[in-house]
Order: C-alpha cells, then sequence, then structure tokens
DNA sequence: CTGTTAGCGCGTTCAA
DNA sequence: TTGAACGCGCTAACAG
C-alpha cells in the first residue's frame, strides 16, 4: 500500500543507478544476475510499477492499445470485446476505448483520427466496423500506426490486415438447411449491402440456391438495416404476398432482423416453425432464449477480437514482417498458420489465411441448429 | 495529413518560444491576443494535438480516465457504457477500459488495481459494479485518485460516491402492477442477496405486499443468481407446486432470470400471461423482442453512466469539494440538486440526493408494462 | 556489466 | 507580456 514509486527511489534503494533499475525492468540480458535479484526485490516489495505514461514518452511509443468501436450497444461488440479483453490482460498494454460519435458527421469521424494520431497515444490500433471510417484509416497505417481491422463492413481498405468471419460459408450452410428441410421457396432478408458482410451473406444464400438447382426469386429478397423493425417491414412484405408465392423459409442477415420477423408472424398469425422456418445469423445471446429459440449461424466473436488483437501485437513487435511471418510469433494465430481451406466443420479452429501480404483472416462460422426451422407446411410440399 | 507535430515546431513557425505557445494551448490569460490568434492559427492549420503522454507527465496526472468493468458480456454494461462514452465524447478525455479477470482470484483484482494506482496512467476512476474488488477502492480514493462507484453490488464502502438506480421503487412498482391486477399469490425470484440491488428490489417486494395487506409466503420466494438457468430452476419449483399455492405471477429480479421462467413455462404447459403473470427487471433490450414482449422494470442505464461520469469529472476539477458543491458545476447533475424524494413518475428527471458528505444519487427506475402481465385465472381469482 | 548524459513533449517556474 | 531553464519518470546512447 505504499505511494507511488518512481524507478529512482527503486535505484536509490538498491544502491545503483536509475539505467541498471531500469535495464532489470526491461528484461535486458546485461545485468549481472545477483543485482537484478536483489532489484526486483525491492521492486516486488514495493510493489513498484513503472509509469505506462513516462516509459511511453521516451520511447515514442505508448502501452496502450487504442479500440475503434461504432455503438457499443450493437450486440455483437460486447463479445468481441469480451475476446480481445482476454488477450489483453495477458500483456501489459492497456485498452484506450475511442467510440465513434454515431448522431454526428464526416467531420467527427476525421477529428477522433485524428485525435488518436496526433496524440501518440497510442501504439496500435483495432478497429471494429469501421465502417465509414475506415476511409481514414490507410492513413494512420502510412503514418507508422498498425491498424487492424475487425470486420470492416465497407469496402475493405487494401492493405490492412483484417480479420472477419466466413460469412459466405455460414449463409450457404443455413440455406442448404433449409433446402434439406424440404424448402423451396426460400425468402433472404439482406442486410444493408453498402456492408461487404452483407453481400457475402447474400453471395451464399444464392450459391446454395444455385447448387440445389433452384432458380432465383427476386421477388423473395428483400434489404433491411439489421434491425428488428426493418426484419419486421420486409417480413410483412413476404407474409402478405398469395399463399401460394409466399416463402415458406425466411433467411434473415441478423439475428435483430429474425426477431422482426417474429414479430411480424405473430401478427399475421403464422407459426414458426410449423407455417414459416426462420434462420437468423450471429447467434447473439438472446436469441437461445427466444421462444422458440432461434435457428442462426454463429460468429465466433470473441475468438474474432483474440485475433485480432494477437494480430495487432504481432504487428508492433515486428512491424517490418508483414505477412505469413507474423502468424509464427503468435500461439494463437499460428494455428491458421497451417490450415488452407476450411475442409472440417469443426468451426472454431478452421480459418483460411487469405494473402499473404496483407494478413487477412477468415474465421469459420458455425450453424447452430435450434427451434425455428422445420419442414414446409404440407400445402407447399413438392 | 501532416506528421507529428510538437509544441516546439509550432513555436518555431509562429516565432515565438514553446513557453509562449503552451500558454496559449492552456488558455492562459496572459498572451497578446494577436499572438494568440496567430499561433492558434498555425496549429489549426497544421490541426495540431497536444501529446496527452507529455502533458500527463508534466503535470502529474494524465487526461484518461479509467473504466472498471466486469465482463463486459453481462447485458447491462453496454448500455451502461453508451452513457459514459457519450460525455466523454465532450472532453478531451480519453477512456481506459480495465476489465476484471473474472476467472481468477482475489490476487488478481488486487493486481487490476495495483496497476492503475501505480502507473498514474489515468486521473480518475470509474468503477462499474465493482463487486468483491470494491474493498480495494477506498484505498485508491485515499491516494488521491478520484473514485466513482456505479451500482457496487456489494457492500456498500463509505465514503465513495455512487450512482444507482432506485431498486427498491422500481420493485415496489412491479409489485404493485401485479396486484392492482388482482394477484394475490405473487412469487419472487431474487437476485444473489450478496448484492444490495437484489435486497433493495426484495424489499420493494415485501413493502408492496405489506402496503396492500398481503402477508408474505416464504415459499413463494426463491433465491436466483440472475442468470436463465437459475430462474428456470426456480419456476420449475413453482409451478411444481399444487394449482392452490401456485403463484399466479411471478417477479424475477432480472430479464434474463424472467427468459428462464419463460422457458419453464413452456415446458410446463403455462400460457404467459394466461396462465402466469411475469414480470422481470432491467429492461435489457432483448426484453421488447420476446415473445410476448416482457413487462419489466427499466433501468436508466445510459444516464445512470452519464451522471457517474459528470460526477467523476467534477471531482476531478474541484477535489475538495464534496457534497452538493459539486453538483452545481454539472448541467447534468444540476437538475437533481434540487429535487428530494421521487415524487412524480417522470422517470428519468427525478433522483434523491441522499447525503451531502460523499455523494449518492439514486435513478428513479420506471415501469414498463408490455405483454406478460394479465388479471389471474379464473379459477385464482378473489 | 554499469554509471553518466541527454533527451521524449509539455508545464511551470523564474527573470527579464 | 515573453523567454530561458528546469523537471516530470523513463529509456537510450555513449562511455568507463
Amino acid at each position: 500500500m505504499s505511494t507511488r514509486m518512481t524507478i529512482s527511489d527503486i535505484a536509490r534503494l538498491a544502491g545503483v543507478s536509475k539505467a541498471t533499475a531500469s535495464r532489470v525492468l526491461n528484461q535486458k540480458p546485461d545485468v549481472d544476475p545477483v543485482t537484478r535479484e536483489r532489484i526486483l526485490r525491492i521492486m516486488e516489495e514495493h510493489n513498484f510499477v513503472p509509469s505506462v505514461t513516462a516509459s511511453g514518452l521516451a520511447v515514442g511509443k505508448g502501452h496502450l492499445i487504442g479500440v475503434l468501436v461504432p455503438a457499443l450497444t450493437w450486440p455483437l461488440i460486447p463479445d468481441i470485446m469480451r475476446g480481445i479483453a482476454e488477450v489483453v490482460e495477458e500483456t501489459s498494454y492497456e485498452l484506450v476505448l475511442y467510440s465513434i460519435k454515431s448522431s454526428n458527421h464526416e467531420r467527427d469521424r476525421s477529428d477522433v483520427i485524428n485525435r488518436i494520431l496526433a496524440n501518440r497515444l497510442i501504439a496500435g490500433l483495432l478497429a471494429i466496423f469501421p465502417g465509414q471510417s475506415a476511409r481514414y484509416l490507410p492513413a494512420l497505417q502510412r503514418q507508422g500506426l498498425p491498424v487492424v481491422l475487425l470486420d470492416d463492413q465497407g469496402l475493405p481498405p487494401e492493405q490492412l490486415p483484417w480479420i472477419t468471419a466466413d460469412n459466405r460459408a455460414g449463409a450457404y450452410a443455413a440455406t442448404r438447411h433449409l433446402i434439406e428441410l424440404g424448402h423451396r421457396r426460400i425468402a433472404h432478408i439482406q442486410g444493408p449491402l453498402k456492408y461487404q458482410v452483407s453481400r457475402e451473406r447474400f453471395q451464399g444464400y444464392c450459391e446454395a440456391l444455385q447448387d440445389y438447382g433452384i432458380p432465383l426469386e427476386p421477388s423473395l429478397i428483400l434489404q433491411g438495416d439489421f434491425m428488428p423493425p426493418g426484419g419486421r417491414a420486409c417480413a410483412c412484405q413476404f407474409f402478405s404476398m398469395p399463399e401460394r408465392t409466399r416463402p415458406t423459409a425466411i433467411f434473415a442477415a441478423s439475428d435483430l432482423m429474425a426477431y422482426g420477423v417474429m414479430g411480424a408472424a405473430e401478427e399475421f398469425g403464422l407459426r414458426i416453425p410449423e407455417d414459416t422456418s426462420l434462420i437468423g445469423f450471429d447467434d447473439i445471446s438472446s436469441s437461445s432464449h427466444m421462444r422458440p429459440p432461434l435457428t442462426t449461424v454463429r460468429q465466433p466473436l470473441a475468438e474474432m477480437g483474440r485475433c485480432a488483437l494477437e494480430l495487432l501485437l504481432s504487428l508492433l513487435e515486428a512491424p517490418d514482417h508483414p505477412g505469413a511471418a507474423l502468424l509464427r510469433s503468435s500461439p494463437l494465430l499460428a494455428r491458421f498458420a497451417g490450415s488452407s481451406l476450411p475442409q472440417s466443420q469443426s468451426a472454431m479452429t478452421t480459418a483460411t489465411l487469405e494473402s499473404a501480404e496483407p494478413v487477412r483472416l477468415r474465421l469459420a462460422t458455425t450453424l447452430v441448429v435450434r427451434a425455428t426451422t422445420a419442414p414446409p407446411p404440407c400445402y407447399a410440399r413438392l
């Protein structure tokens, strides 16, 4: 419970110079073992912790890692943060939270970026769902601030390492599940197409249909906004169609939109899954508690956070080693270095290393079947 | 898009000394107006942002605010964080996230605290649901680091300012709602009693019953753990009771536990709200999407975050002015300074200032009636 | 192996 | 009103 200790205090107590004390702090090898032990002991005794501020100033790079997040309330974020926090705890880094002011405009976004860059507080940046802000990120990278993208949700700025989930494969699995249940009129509620994840999910949907010889039906494809009301609106449109053309199953590009569908179904007196099957995407925590529990595609959120941060850390330690070399320095990332294409269903452990130059990891998704999917009603079969 | 600018650069460009440039940066009045303008212009031009690191070092206090959070995935946290982020954005402070390693033990907790204290990174700490870690907080406070507690969930360490929701009143309103609907056998699933919020909610339940002359029935009170499985288990126990003594309504101390109740009800073939009414507590976002939408008590989460941070900020600026004086310095907190007891139902704007010495704010909660409450089934009436 | 010196970028004295 | 000098706590260069 002592008060603030400086390295000078420690040095004085140990009878050495500050430089020596600093050396043992930084694990330098060139210190007399016995002296080192003595200093270490003194530090322990007074539970000394070096000032991140000062060392940051001295080295020119702080030991802080910035995390740029959109609205914290977007349900995927907390799980991702959990993964991030887990690996940060293992290191001596601290996390600085930058949240993008959602309400305001362009100006604000570049402001945040400027703050990040100019005050030189952080050593690296992890940008989660940067969306439009992604525009400014390459500039940071060029100025020497390592940046890692997590599921960009926008046009991927080239040359930035990024981590994402295999949205296409997840959507494919979901659609195939529906097809195998016997559905043929399968609707899809897209996310906003300006996000890459939306397009990937749509692509997976299309490919599954195509592989099973089911023609794409444009009237069964609507664009939502990832939120419940949007999903509800699209569903209402589907449910208003004549029974013969009405979809017997709906694949929504987010769980939240699926919630909206459930609301609409109730309004139309349609039972799920008896009258209409439903699949979401994300597997946010509340989905398992819905009545009936929602069948959905799980993103390995925490794992994505972990990977992204490990990647960033390795970038910090070896800024000039782009590509696969980075992967070897991290135990977690190393697991992915070997695998090429996702061949097994053991989701959490497969991923593909897409390109060598800027590292790009795509983590596997898994279909989790719960209770909102069933064979189509009799009148619709065949 | 310039590279890092230091104050020396600015000074050189403006043809003045670094000291002068520093003066205008810190709003010192003793600078020649025209010179000041010139310097300001140059700073703007090169979009110069002072290094938080360096100024922090110089002043001895960084412009960072620490937020101590438990598991990010606890559903209340994101909303609180949103409130916090909103007011942080208005200031020049940044947020540093400290998460308590949930898995490990005592040792870890004090470690986090030590890091926080010793590296002198942050100027103030906002502790959300500190739980057992609250033990260490007063020490920080004594060492000159302002600390604000947000909904302590434990034994409140004396002398620390804290913000919470009016759990008692919320629980009272929920129970009264049930009583007024005609229920008399009202069960309560408590949160863990080691948390103060659980005890307060239980207290509100008891008081409502008492005020309406309904005797407390011990068999209708079970302790849960705030999580769905716990709620489910308790509900199963209730639903297994003979119909004559079985509760016609359940008030769960958290929405998550209410979800568990819904699952159990389905299992027992009981309809909600026809056979059993149900009320939760928290109003987490998914509750409005449940089928049927959950009646619950809303905590003003974001507002709590906002207040807590404003309080902390005012503490930073006037460290020696405890008590009500603080409140006046903040526009948001000032709103509460006048009101004494919550008299109106306009929840978000009433609160009680409990004591003058360590500031204690209790924000109003609101009952949000949705679709899980109804009059008791016929056989149970009267 | 270790001590000495010189900053990192900024705030704050002191004189001028 | 302004400038020069010093120090925050630490690291990095260079000696010894």
